[in-house]
RNA sequence: GUCCCCGUCGUCUAGCCAGGCCUAGGACACCGGCCUUUCACGCCGGCGACGCGGGUUCGAAUCCCGCCGGGGACGCCA
């Protein structure tokens, strides 16, 4: 049987890296096993869900390359794949349970039960429906019901029995039917199905194989597990990711700072690295390779591999990757990435040709963590009228010889016939060393200055030649008046 | 509180299932040096971990037990 798995977020508005990752790894077992990965939207608790919502997954699974085979906009042979489309299924299914005999309503109101919580937690209990409900006379129920109360469907789970499941990533783990907290709700007093029954009614019909989800839905499984025996259905394989923490240790959450995938792709991460990224987080290639793309993780992808043990996401591997992947990525591409960024900037770049700024990028990009980096890096190309910094005049102000570099090298330029290329741009300077006996930092930082306002930056000859002769000069006159000044 | 899961450098991890090859390997970060007439890059080096205590064994990071610590779940959320 051919692999089948599916990721199935509840659309909240934003994806959590949690999520990312969950979706990255179905992808990658998915395609590793020339399987199918499905998209469901899991929406049955109407009220919070909207359909710019249900975008926002779309865009940040199109942005990490996750391509999936069956969702809700490319529909499939078991849709539909949107939850709130399915609840004539689950009405079908539902009745089989009554018919059965494994579900009855309840009528006990959201505050008696608030109260029966709070009493058994002070008991020291742990917290638990009492089946209460469970044989409830049909003349009680009328009665409850003339009150005006809307009863809930309640599964009954059998008293002392040992679920037992075989986890792929945590191995064994069995417990016990007593400890899941009583009979629980699948269908709502409204008529809405629960998670815990229509996960397994869609997965079942989906012919879902492998339920690869995070850590926190182990509990939630042995219930599942029932589901699936009481509605004849054959149960899937369980691979429950370890959860991914904040830098204290809890479990990851908006608190502890950027958590979205939006806000990454924001902040200019690329999507190579993120998916990268997030890849190492849980999981190891056996042959130690941590620069991977899509297809390289695809192919060394191994469920068997995943740490039972949570991962800390730390952000600072993340970083050093993007560099990475800035460094090696298609210039044109790249540019065409960095160019909103300069536009937010306040930038404008139509001055500018297509490949000048490409060629910018090129010789920019060694310095960004980050594409929203580039401004501040790319600055010194873009804008002729800069400032000059606090210690770079007081470099200038130490020694008066620095000054007339400026001055000599401004001078020497505007006779300079011809083009300034790197090597022009050289012998200049070293002539205006030679002339003024000034060799050196004393010499460059001048020249730095009068060329960028700065004490560091990129290579001066790149940019001399980059900038040409007529935006060198014009320079040269900007800070020399603000120096002398 | 109850149950479940987890515990190797600061972080991601390799090794653990099939005990000796582990004086515990790699990556990121950090520190130092080299390179560079700046900064960054790059290169070289350094720092740095098997939670604790018992067993089993000739030998344990690896197996067993206990403890401690951390996390998660206990909803008419998913």
């Amino acid at each position: 049987m051919s692999v089948r798995v599916r990721f199935a977020p509840s659309p909240t508005g934003f994806m959590h890296v949690g999520n990312a990752r969950t979706a990255l790894f179905n992808y990658l077992f998915a395609r590793h096993h020339g399987g199918d990965f499905v998209l469901r939207i899991e929406d049955t608790d109407t009220e919070r869900h909207s359909e710019e919502a249900v975008k926002v997954i779309y865009e940040a699974l199109r942005w990490m390359g996750l391509d999936w085979d069956e969702g809700p906009d490319k529909g499939g042979p078991y849709g539909p794949y949107r939850q709130s489309e399915r609840l004539d299924i689950y009405r079908e299914f539902i009745e089989k349970l009554k018919e059965k005999g494994l579900v009855y309503e309840c009528y006990c109101t959201q505050q008696e039960l608030d109260q029966m919580r709070k009493e058994q937690l002070e008991r020291g209990e742990p917290p638990r429906y009492t089946g209460k409900c469970r044989h409830l006379t049909e003349e009680e129920k009328a009665r409850l019901r003339a009150e005006g109360r809307k009863p809930v469907l309640r599964f009954k789970v059998p008293e002392d029995r040992v679920i037992r499941f075989k986890d792929l990533v945590k191995g064994e783990i069995e417990i016990n039917s007593r400890q899941l907290g009583g009979d629980f709700v699948i269908v709502r007093s409204n008529g809405m199905p629960v998670y815990n029954f229509v996960v397994v009614v869609d997965d079942a019909l989906m012919k879902i194989t492998h339920v690869i989800r995070g850590e926190d839905h182990i509990s939630n499984t042995p219930k599942q597990i029932l589901l699936y025996e009481a509605l004849g259905f054959e149960t899937p394989q369980f691979a429950h990711l370890p959860m991914i923490l904040g830098p204290d240790r809890s479990k990851l959450s908006k608190r502890h700072g950027s958590t979205s995938v939006k806000e990454f792709r924001e902040k200019g991460y690329l999507p190579e690295a993120f998916t990268n990224f997030l890849a190492l987080l849980g999981w190891y290639p056996k042959d130690g390779k941590e620069i991977l793309s899509l297809e390289e993780l695809i192919e060394r992808f191994d469920i068997k591999d995943v740490n039972s043990a949570p991962a800390v996401f730390d952000t600072t591997k993340l970083n050093w990757m993007n560099q990475v992947y800035i460094r090696s990525y298609p210039i044109d591409k790249l540019t065409e990435l960095v160019i909103p960024y300069l536009e937010k900037a306040g930038f404008d770049l139509s001055a500018f040709d297509r490949k000048w700024l490409e060629r910018v990028v090129e010789v920019s990009r060694e310095y960004f963590t980050v594409l929203s980096d580039a401004p501040h890096y790319m600055e010194v190309f873009l804008k002729d009228d800069f400032e000059v910094e606090e210690d770079a005049k007081g470099f200038i102000s130490e020694n008066p010889d620095r000054l007339r570099v400026i001055e000599l090298f401004y001078g020497k330029l505007k006779a300079f016939e011809g083009e300034l290329t790197e090597e022009a741009f050289k012998k200049l300077v070293k002539e205006v060393g030679k002339e003024l006996g000034v060799k050196g930092k004393n010499l460059f930082m001048p020249i730095r200055i009068g060329l960028t306002g700065k004490m560091s930056g990129v290579e001066l000859p790149v940019l001399a030649e980059l900038l040409g002769k007529e935006r060198v000069l014009r320079r040269l006159e900007n800070s020399l008046s603000k120096l002398r000044g």
